[in-house]
RNA sequence: CGCGGGGUGGAGCAGUCUGGAAGCUCGUCGGGCUCAUAACCCGAAGGUCGUUGGUUCAAAUCCAGCCCCCGCAACCA
């Protein structure tokens, strides 16, 4: 009988920069669920990789003076060092830049504008660079990137278009017809609601002001852009191709599971099964969007230092460690706590005093009751029924919890089975037992007992923590236990002699020690910062006398009747509150003269309503009146504004009574 | 009325879709035990399930309103 096949895919990671732990728990979730469906009897194809393409990596690459290449291949290389160093056991490690998946994507690119779907046009609209989008007026948030909040300028650009809308009523059908094709399901109604029932706009998928991406080999001047790019590589590494693919593609699509991060879940459950549609493909039969793992309290920030790399955390703890944290600590649904106290406690509460601690003293009294060797005498008790059952039961709720891809509930199960093991050394005594030369059979069938359960409980481990369950069953001179085989008891080795000098598998550990080393690696990542920081401004080193310095774009040239026709005054602020929902905007009582006026504005990222009031102002006065947030405005504070967006308000150089003109 | 997520004992979370005795892990306190990594086992305290109102025999769970927190930045999954 041939196997089944899964074929299963992490999103590929974009290199930008060194993953962190976040983007390090996807791969760990992956390969749990790419090792479970092995031991299962699948055969799994698991691949992941990275993202190279985009007008940021180009500009990244040219920053530091280096091709984009360059330094994709360096990130590339960083990223896979770092899943190999989590033990992740993926098929293939895929590149957006590898050749034979530029080639396909071309010819995708060519049959979907030969057969229709896509066609030229030109994109017009307000373009925020850093983001790489265009958007449209009503989209924009105060007139800047809804995205970022940084300045859009207006821009044109001839581009390829991909017609949505012609695919949309087929997904919004196959959505309905699957319920299992977006998980979790709260996802679901996300992008039905926001995205399909309103109506899909055409997508973009060239562009032209950028080179570093697959061009478009009719028309050259053109890159194909990102999602027509980084989707596809789910179907080009297995061998599609438009002129005829694979047995292997035939073999494994579609994908049983793409396991991505939530932010891309769009990307995933609205255009990739469009284009797959186009392309007369089957649509994948699962996309599960994983929440995020979150810093907790501090955001994560290298000039805080406190960004946790898996490397850092693996150095600390250990792989399995690092691994059995972020799977145990992740939830299904909402995104879950990364502190390093957490990590300790995790760590010493689970690992070292439930698992390893239960190893080590199983093993112990096997040496020091038995030498080493462990019988089974059929000398039964009362307690031993009640765990087997639960030893036997295990492999059950496991494979419920996986099925579910509830990873951290499945790893709960398992080590409820630790547990149980604990609880049965207390109600056995073996210390009592061993007191008494009558006793002496049932001792011996007591460690059996927990040597069995110990080898069935670290072959279910093994898909989480691999090289702990390796560990496990090497000290109890044993091999990992076939799958099928996991719930029957009683098949190890009768008179197997375990280890006589028994490894601490997880030592304690003392939050005190370990600080000074985390406040090391944070201090180091912080000094790296800055180093950084100056090199970058080093390197633009005539500009760094200038530093105050900042250009804008010229605006037109203004007459005097028109520079006269606006109104400036001094105005004391002698009231001010945040406005309610808002997040941006301050809404102040500014003394004129005689007269108050309420003005808006939009500086509560840089004062607080406290450190507003008492201060004398330059206000433009004339200014018709606008309401912001439901709040009338009746005029404008000036402020100065530097590149970064921060703001000063302008004040008098000496004191001036309010209503004093500015001319 | 921008979008989205959330508010459950000291901490971190489950339970909410499909109403029916408030649960898990850690911590705290008390007890037990000594094979083991000061570990393990048992017990206890501790919650008006953000708030107000509604539906119901019954609401953490369904409905409506309100309050508060977080992200919409990046080093991005």
């Amino acid at each position: 009988m041939t196997k089944k096949p899964y074929y299963m895919t992490t999103a590929i990671a974009y290199t930008s920069g060194k993953p962190h732990i976040g983007n390090t728990y996807e791969i760990v979730l992956a390969d749990s669920i790419a090792r479970f469906k092995r031991m299962q009897g699948y055969d799994v194809w698991f691949q992941t990789g990275t993202d190279e393409h985009g007008q940021k990596i180009q500009e990244k690459a040219e920053a530091v003076g280096i091709t984009p290449k360059e330094y994709v291949d360096n990130v590339a290389g960083e990223v896979k060092r770092i899943w190999d160093l989590m033990n992740s056991s993926y098929n293939k490690f895929m590149r957006t830049t590898d050749e034979d998946h530029e080639k396909v994507v071309q010819k995708i690119f060519k049959k979907l504008y030969d057969q229709g779907d896509i066609y030229k046009s030109a994109y017009e609209g307000l373009y925020c660079t850093p983001c790489e989008s265009f958007w449209t007026e009503s989209q924009l948030v105060d007139g800047k990137c809804p995205d970022c909040g940084r300045e859009v300028k207006p821009a044109k650009e001839e581009a390829y278009f991909f017609r949505m809308s012609k695919y949309a009523d087929r997904l919004i059908e196959h959505i309905n017809t699957h319920p299992e094709f977006i998980q979790p399901v709260s996802r679901k109604n996300e992008m039905m609601n926001n995205f399909l029932l309103p109506g899909l706009q055409d997508l973009c998928v060239s562009r032209t002001s950028f080179r570093w991406g697959i061009p478009v080999d009719f028309d050259p001047k053109h890159v194909v852009y990102v999602w027509l790019d980084a989707l596809t590589n789910y179907i080009t590494k297995i061998g599609y191709d438009p002129d005829g693919s694979s047995e292997m593609f035939a073999k494994y699509w579609p994908a049983d599971l793409h396991l991505i991060g939530k932010d891309i879940v769009r990307f995933h459950t609205i255009y990739w099964p469009i284009f797959l549609m186009a392309l007369d493909l089957p649509l994948p039969k699962q996309v599960f969007g994983h929440p995020w793992l979150l810093q907790g309290g501090d955001k994560m920030s290298k000039s805080k230092g406190n960004v946790i790399y898996a490397d850092d955390m693996a150095d600390l703890f250990g792989v399995d460690a690092t691994r059995y944290f972020v799977l145990h600590e992740m939830p299904f649904e909402n995104d879950g706590v990364i502190t390093w106290d957490l990590v300790i406690e995790r760590f010493n509460s689970d690992l070292a005093n439930i698992l390893g601690n239960l190893v080590n003293r199983t093993v112990s009294m096997s040496n020091k009751y038995f030498d080493g060797v462990v019988r089974s005498t059929g000398v039964t008790g009362d307690v031993d029924a009640d765990l087997k059952a639960l030893v036997t039961g295990t492999k059950a709720k496991v494979e419920e919890k996986m099925e579910k891809l509830r990873v951290a509930d499945a790893i709960t199960e398992v080590f409820a089975l630790f547990r149980r093991c604990n609880k049965y050394i207390d109600e056995t005594t073996p210390w009592v037992l061993a007191k008494d030369e009558a006793q002496h059979d049932r001792l011996s069938e007591v460690l059996y007992n927990l040597a069995e359960s110990l080898t069935i409980g670290a072959s279910l481990l093994h898909s989480f923590l691999p090289e702990t369950a390796e560990k496990i069953v090497v000290q109890l001179s044993t091999t990992l236990r076939e799958y099928d085989q996991l719930e029957i008891f009683g098949l190890y080795q009768n008179g197997t002699k375990v280890t006589d000098t028994p490894e601490i598998l997880f030592a304690r550990l003392n939050a005190k020690d370990v600080m000074p080393k985390i406040e090391a690696i944070q201090a180091a990542q912080k000094a790296e910062y800055e180093a950084e920081q100056a090199k970058l401004n080093g390197e633009a080193a005539p500009a760094k006398e200038a530093e105050a310095v900042i250009d804008i774009e010229p605006k037109a040239e203004i007459t005097y009747d028109q520079f006269a026709a606006m109104q400036f005054q001094v105005g004391e602020i002698i009231a001010c509150e945040a406005v309610k929902k808002s997040k941006k905007l301050l809404c102040s009582q500014v003394k004129i003269g005689s007269q108050v006026k309420q003005i808006v504005s939009g500086i509560k990222a840089h004062y607080t309503p406290e450190e507003m009031v008492g201060k004398k102002v330059m206000v433009l006065v004339n200014l018709k009146p606008a309401t912001l947030a439901g709040v009338v405005s009746e005029g404008m504070l000036l402020c100065a504004e530097d590149a970064e967006g921060n703001l000063a308000l302008m004040t008098p150089e000496k004191s001036m009574p309010a209503g004093a003109e500015i001319c």
